[in-house]
DNA sequence: AGATACAAATTTATATGACAACCTTCGGCA
DNA sequence: TGCCGAAGGTTGTCATATAAATTTGTATCT
């Protein structure tokens, strides 16, 4: 009466994650410069109690994270701030809806600049894309099935169309956090109420498409808030539902 | 006649960092099911030609990265969600004035939401903040100095009178791309010119301040929209005169 | 038969010692 | 002074051994 579902990643201290942690509140917090150099790693194991096996592994993640670079036959040192520590959302410390809005907020501004550039830039090629994912999106409307994967195909063609690769990682990288909670994704509303939704939205991506097509950068900016918009309060409307009726 | 600059981050290829690249290559191209036992780290060590200590600190870096889990006495495991990868713009495949633009453009989208959000959003706490980076910024251009720590934190105060964390964490992030190589740092423009060029800016600063106090979200917007697009078109500027003049 | 308890095998986590590759420094030598 | 090379220090890699945790198989009991 207990396999429910493992803990799984109860972070079970270890003494690397332990070091790992101590040495980033030491370096970010502690505010070293860049370009400090560490205690050698016979240092570091002697001080923290531990040995060289566990430093290496801690200053491998470390390197991994960006925090550090390491010279051989020199030593370890903080990394300058060009190769910066990664961007990431702190999943943890928000919860779903929160998140949710959070996120969507930066893809508002995010997008809308993407589809404004999108209008100037855009070949035949990025058109045709555009044309396949509304058409994907479509047949899976009709076949009720889900269709995310398609609706992100055509924001990330929008993105891909600015000829920015950041706009590229960043839509892939932003695109882990919209994908609805498990209870979501439950269909809990009646079939007509998501045809009609899946109506609205197709019609909004056809404006956006619309805009970028005719290069026409301000109306391909508001075609995208105005969908970002609606997807939100969408999203929204949906939780609401839930909750008053679980 | 040697010591002009250490190349310094020539990533020597190292065993470890090899067995990484290959390994995330494996995972990600591959297109491993989140939940896939790697083999065990003698088989890996085997099959790659080195020793567990390699291996292990891959792992590690791979780990660090959010691509793996680790459970003692049961292996290591494709992450649930490989969406745990962090985003890092790769600084390596582009030059400076592209990634430049590149991230200008990004900044462009998300400030302009930011500003628009903090007209919406702001506290009184937070007019003070930016009026004591505007006065900061006065201050070390009087003084000649490089202002740019009160510049940033101005813009930093926008993103964070949105209440949206991920703004705040997402400017700590791009701030690093913002400083410009070391070549233009050394001050090649005349100072008058250079006096010139910050009236301007804090104009357009005071522009956005104005507007974020006002509570006028669309002029926020425009004001922010405008300060960026002069930002991109000085350090072009700048590009180019150095270019003519070197 | 079926469930439980225990032992064995497997696997990661850590420790230790050794050597190689590389860097820095300092003293000798021209 | 300026170059060079040896010496020491530091990271990178290897090998082996042990601890800790998980998984699996087996034996025992009901």
């Amino acid at each position: 009466m207990r396999p429910m579902r493992q803990p799984q990643s109860a972070k079970t201290a270890s003494l690397a994650r332990e070091l790992i942690a101590g040495l980033t509140r030491q370096i970010v917090a502690g505010g070293l410069e860049a370009g400090t150099r560490l205690p050698t790693e016979q240092k570091l194991a002697g001080e923290w109690g531990v040995s060289r096996t566990v430093v290496r592994e801690a200053v491998a993640a470390l390197r991994a994270d960006g925090l550090l670079v390491t010279r051989q036959g020199s030593g370890a040192f903080v990394a300058e701030q060009s190769q910066q520590r990664p961007f990431r959302i702190d999943a943890a410390a928000l919860d779903s809806l929160e998140r949710m809005i959070n996120v969507m907020e930066l893809r508002l501004g995010l997008e809308a600049e993407a589809a404004s550039l999108a209008a100037s830039r855009r070949n035949a090629a990025d058109i045709r894309r555009m044309e396949k994912a509304l058409l994907a999106i479509d047949a899976a409307v009709v076949k009720s099935e889900r269709s995310m994967a398609a609706d992100f195909d055509f924001h990330l063609a929008i993105g891909d169309a600015t000829r920015n690769p950041v706009f590229h990682d960043f839509l892939m990288y932003l695109s882990h956090f919209l994908i609805p909670r498990q209870s979501v994704r439950q269909t809990t509303t009646s079939p007509e109420a998501q045809a009609a939704n899946a109506r609205v939205v197709q019609q909004e991506h056809r404006a956006i498409f619309a805009a970028v097509r005719a290069r026409d950068t301000e109306a391909a900016r508001a075609a995208m808030r105005g969908h970002l918009i609606g997807s939100r309060e969408r999203y929204r409307n949906l939780l609401d539902s839930l909750e008053r009726a679980p």
